[in-house]
DNA sequence: CGTTGGATTGGCT
DNA sequence: GCCAATCCAACGC
């Protein structure tokens, strides 16, 4: 894997490393050799202040001790009774804070995204949490994988987006805490999530409909 | 296009 | 026992 993003990148506060995600590139080299990777346009942060963090005030639990570890790692946690999804974790070691990635824009392996995933619309292989996480078939044995060193996992520098085109919106699906602009796109990305795809400012294209008959 | 409910495990109080 | 950092299909308009 090459340029991959160092251990100092992810050692600042989660709301720095969020936005700086974007643009980067998420990376897997499958035990076949076959290298599946996306281009991250939506991420969101989570630090221990915050309500609707699983670190909120630095209570540690067997599920989240990853994410008070050291930076660069992975925290893949199971939600809804039958999802994964995964994050980032920043900071220093001893805090608990992470980014959670939410989207991406599919770029190799696309193929075998879509076998896992049950579709072949590319706009839908990782839009969302839970999907990432299956087109990349990431579930409790990546948890606490080293992002930096893991020789089959990884993100790459890519190209970080300016900061004219990153979005700060309200956090989706979160109860207590939902108000803060946590949420961090690439303003009119077609594959953002659901959820952030209709919050999102950007005035959709509107493509006309074609006239059927 | 928008809203709604079901799926289904396990973490935590 | 409650309910979650979600997804999808099925409706209703």
């Amino acid at each position: 894997m090459r340029g991959r993003l160092p251990r100092a990148f992810f050692a600042r506060p989660a709301l720095e490393v969020a936005p700086d995600l974007l643009g980067r590139v998420l990376v897997r080299i499958m035990p076949s050799g076959r290298r599946l990777s996306a281009r991250i346009v939506e991420a969101e942060a989570y630090e221990e202040s915050d309500p609707a963090s699983h670190s909120f005030r630095g209570r540690r639990t067997p599920r989240n001790e990853v994410m008070f570890g050291a930076p660069g790692h992975l925290y893949v946690y199971f939600t809804y009774g039958l999802h994964f999804c995964a994050n980032v974790v920043t900071g220093r070691a001893g805090e608990g804070s992470a980014v959670l990635l939410r989207a991406a824009e599919p770029l190799e392996g696309i193929g075998l995204m879509a076998r896992r995933r049950g579709t072949t619309d590319a706009r839908l292989l990782c839009a969302g949490p839970a999907r990432i996480c299956q087109a990349f078939a990431l579930g409790r044995a990546e948890n606490g994988a080293d992002l930096v060193r893991d020789p089959g996992l990884g993100l790459e520098e890519g190209r970080p987006l300016p900061a004219s085109s990153v979005a700060a919106l309200p956090r989706v699906g979160t109860r207590e805490g939902a108000e803060l602009p946590w949420a961090f796109v690439e303003a009119g990305s077609r594959f953002l999530s659901g959820p952030a795809a209709r919050r999102s400012v950007s005035p959709s294209p509107r493509t006309p409909t074609p006239p059927r008959r």
